[in-house]
DNA sequence: CTTTACACGTGTAAATATAACACTTATTAA
DNA sequence: TTAATAAGTGTTATATTTACACGTGTAAAG
């Protein structure tokens, strides 16, 4: 804004999305598989492009609502790539973000529709233009904040046990945690609600249910209260 | 890109910079009063336009250069704004992005020509449209990061005491620092070299400048190496 | 009915990291 | 020679993190 309001260049704006789930395999991300030119039958994230009327939290919501059928879903800008070349056909910027997503609560379908499919995240294949470096820009930013902030317990069903936790965050950072420790972290933390009712799936004894306490949370947001796993 | 490339809208893209300087004073940021509508006579971050030719690191590297003369400056996109109405003119998204000068190297009758003027952290005035915005979130990463990466030597010049370092790091994080603490924390890092040369304005003793060591840092690089101050 | 198998759930001690703290030193100017 | 001033330097106490092993409850098998 050095200079008055002229007429100035004007540019296409994608946006991608990183998509994790989580299940008893590890930490997957969704990418569909392009059926249409350029890099056709190539791997990609999920995308699309900003319309002149919304936002980009609008348009990012869009496109994982177009895909997954869910609204509300966890997510989180975090780089705007910009090379030249990065999409041969024609100049366009990507704002890219990654979202969590229970990975049972979507739609199969439409995920079938569109040629998608999950793939662990230690076994990626090679994605088109710079989406490998979105990937890796996106996995850094999620362990990075997943080890500040709960947002961790948007891949998990409402209800889940503290070992699908602790694996969930394992996932995450990839590396082992001790057992009694994470435990003890997470329950300092105060965060999540006991319930009174048992997983029987894993064991004779059964593991406890939890629930995230999101107002608890919230009430403790004030103080600089977080993680560190 | 769930569709194939048909004409999708086109928007345009500013560039805003929140560019970070340090003196005795403290932290400061560089404004400037527009002399333009709309807002005329309000603070504003330094900003332009994305050119359709350039890249966004380009982009705001000329802008920078614009502003102070001054090429290879250190800067760090950290978001994009996309309100609809975030400029009242036109439909124009902001990639913002935080820059690190040394204060005492930069062209004065630029920033004169442009009339912009450095501001206590402290004490900046209301800004135009969602800068304030821009400014609390980049304050908020440029102290993330200082704190776990050296990048803030980019804000003293060549030679420096442990006392500036200091009184710096107190400035950007916004809490004293015990002495002997910071500068056995420092030390154990090993990312500096101790000169042969003291800096005689400050005291009778005199005390000792030392150089910021790019090579040993990236040769730590590898493991995670951090600081946590 | 008893035993077996299996994962759940729990606490303490050692090691490490962080935080608190005060005096001596070098130099110049009075 | 003394006084004044900021520089430079280590140790102890506290807090946090890590390491680590066994009793418990239930269902299925015998």
């Amino acid at each position: 804004m050095l200079n008055s309001y002229t007429k100035e260049d004007k540019v296409m704006l994608a946006i991608d999305c990183i998509i994790f789930g989580f299940d008893e395999e590890g930490l997957k991300i969704l990418l569909i598989k392009r059926d249409f030119e350029p890099e056709r039958g190539k791997w990609s994230l999920i995308g699309g492009f900003l319309k002149v009327n919304e936002t980009l939290d609008e348009a990012a919501s869009r496109i994982l609502y177009t895909l997954t059928g869910v609204h509300d879903i966890y997510m989180e800008q975090f780089y705007t790539y910009s090379e030249i070349d990065r999409d041969p056909v024609e100049r366009t910027l990507s704002v890219s973000y990654y979202a969590l997503i229970d990975i049972e609560r979507h739609n199969e379908e439409l995920i079938e529709n569109y040629n998608a499919s999950w793939h662990s995240i230690a076994e990626v294949p090679k994605l088109i233009f710079d989406h490998d470096k979105m990937l890796d820009k996106g996995l850094k930013r999620l362990r990075r904040r997943t080890s500040i902030v709960p947002i961790g317990f948007n891949l998990l069903p409402e209800k889940f046990t503290m070992l699908q936790l602790q694996k969930l965050y394992e996932a995450i950072l990839d590396k082992p945690l001790d057992k009694r420790n994470f435990i003890n972290k997470i329950n300092s933390m105060d965060i999540l609600i006991k319930l009174n009712e048992k997983d029987m799936s894993s064991s004779t004894k059964g593991s406890f249910l939890y629930m995230f306490d999101g107002e608890k949370y919230n009430a403790k947001l004030t103080d600089n209260f977080y993680l560190k796993l």
